[in-house]
Order: structure tokens, then C-alpha cells, then sequence
DNA sequence: AATCTATATAACAAATTTGTTATGTGAATA
DNA sequence: TATTCACATAACAAATTTGTTATATAGATT
């Protein structure tokens, strides 16, 4: 428990992933559109996704050209993922994602 | 609030901290206990009190030779607090060191 | 005042993490 | 089947973190 309790925290324990936790919560996204919005580079956010899908926290399915992401409905870590809700309420910097979240459209992103 | 986040999450990303946490839970304890309990050098541990600190998590105070440690009860974080503590219930590592704690006698400890 | 003693800090090495660029891979399309 | 596209992975540098040993400091004690 010591070392799943820290893994866990490890992961919340980064602001890209925190960020990448709040959109998430918005709905499925694929990997480009998470790099636009963020305006990190594509491997980065695959990394971040992989570690968040190794700890259960998201998980990914196939989607023609895309691979989506989205958050499981973890059993035990419910409680602390509506806590990590209510305490980044109101943050601008997701403020901002959120409003680039709806500029996108996936079918005009990456090699394009 | 975002990086409020991160650096809350960093402080509990840690094994010897969520040790420390553990043990504060008990009662005051001075580094030298804590430092005996976690079989860790005393400089490890006062750098850890120090991050604990700096993030609101415990307080100190002085005591003759000793420095006490202590959990403040934060106010925002309160909840996870609560959570970790749940989480973490059942913790061998913990276990051990609860017994360790019971055998900690802070007269004899340490120079000596 | 001189000396202890618990703790803090400095300095350093090892390990971990994060971002980047470059490149591989496998599914979809033409 | 050849190509394209989204994504994964490898390789690398920079930054951060953790533990250690050595040393400084500040409050107690003599």
C-alpha cells in the first residue's frame, strides 16, 4: 500500500498530467489533440498517457486513425479523484485548456 | 491551484514521507525518533521535516533539546489528509514501523 | 564562558524525471 | 501492396530528487 499510495501520488504529482486529468474529464481525446492543447510535443504526452494508463487512472481504446484516451472509474482511488476535482477548481491555466479544448478538431491537427 | 497541486502531491510522492506522515499521526515526534524509526540518516530526515513544512503539512516547535515535529491540521487539505491515511491503512512497512516507534526512548537516541 | 547535543545545512554522487529530436510500427487508405 | 498517418519508442541532455558524509549552528548544561 506504501508503494501503490506513492506510485499514485507520483502520478498527480506533475502539472502536464494534472492537466491532461482535467481534460480527460471533459471527454475522450486523442493523443495530438492533448499535445495541441497543451503545446507540449507528441512523445511527451504519450509518455505521460503510459504512465497514467500503467496506474490505472486512464485507460485507451482504438478509434480508426486515433487512439483514445479517457479516465477509467477507478474503484479505490474514487474519493481522491473527486478531491483533485474540487481543488483545482477555478485554475487559469485550465481555464485556458479548456477554451483551446474547444478549438479542436482532430481531423485538422498533427501532419497536417 | 495547479501548482498548488503539484507541489502537494510531490510532498505525499515520496515513501519516507508518507512514513514520517504516518508516524506524526501518533504524536510529536523529534528527528532523531523519526530517524531511528525509518532506519534513514538524520540530515535525510530533517530535509524532509523541512519540505513537510514548507508545504503547511506539520509545524515545530522547540522542546530543550529537541525540535518537535508535528501535523498541523491544514485546512483545504484536511480531506486528503483523511484519504491518505485510509489508503494507507493496513501497510506492513507501517506496521513495522508503529512497533518500532513503541521501543523509542528519545533520552537515548542519537551522540550516544 | 566553555562545552555538549540535537538539528540544520553544505557538498556531492547516484537515481529519477521530463522534455526534446529522431525513428520505428501498425492500422487505415488508395 | 504501397503509402500515409497517428502514435510509440529510443536516445539523449537538462533538471530535480534523494541519500550520504562532513560541517555549522543554536539552545542547554556545566
Amino acid at each position: 500500500m506504501l508503494d501503490k499510495t506513492e506510485k499514485l501520488f507520483k502520478i498527480f504529482a506533475d502539472k502536464n498530467r494534472l492537466r491532461i486529468f482535467n481534460l480527460l474529464q471533459q471527454r475522450k481525446m486523442c493523443v495530438c489533440e492533448i499535445a495541441f492543447v497543451l503545446q507540449v510535443t507528441q512523445p511527451s504526452i504519450s509518455r505521460h498517457l503510459r504512465k497514467m494508463k500503467e496506474s490505472g487512472l486512464v485507460g485507451d481504446e482504438q478509434d480508426g486513425f486515433w487512439t483514445n484516451y479517457f479516465l477509467k472509474n477507478s474503484s479505490g482511488e474514487n474519493n481522491i479523484v473527486f478531491w483533485i476535482k474540487s481543488f483545482l477548481k477555478g485554475d487559469n491555466v485550465l481555464k485556458a485548456d479548456m477554451n483551446r479544448l474547444k478549438k479542436v478538431d482532430r481531423t485538422k491537427l498533427c501532419c497536417r
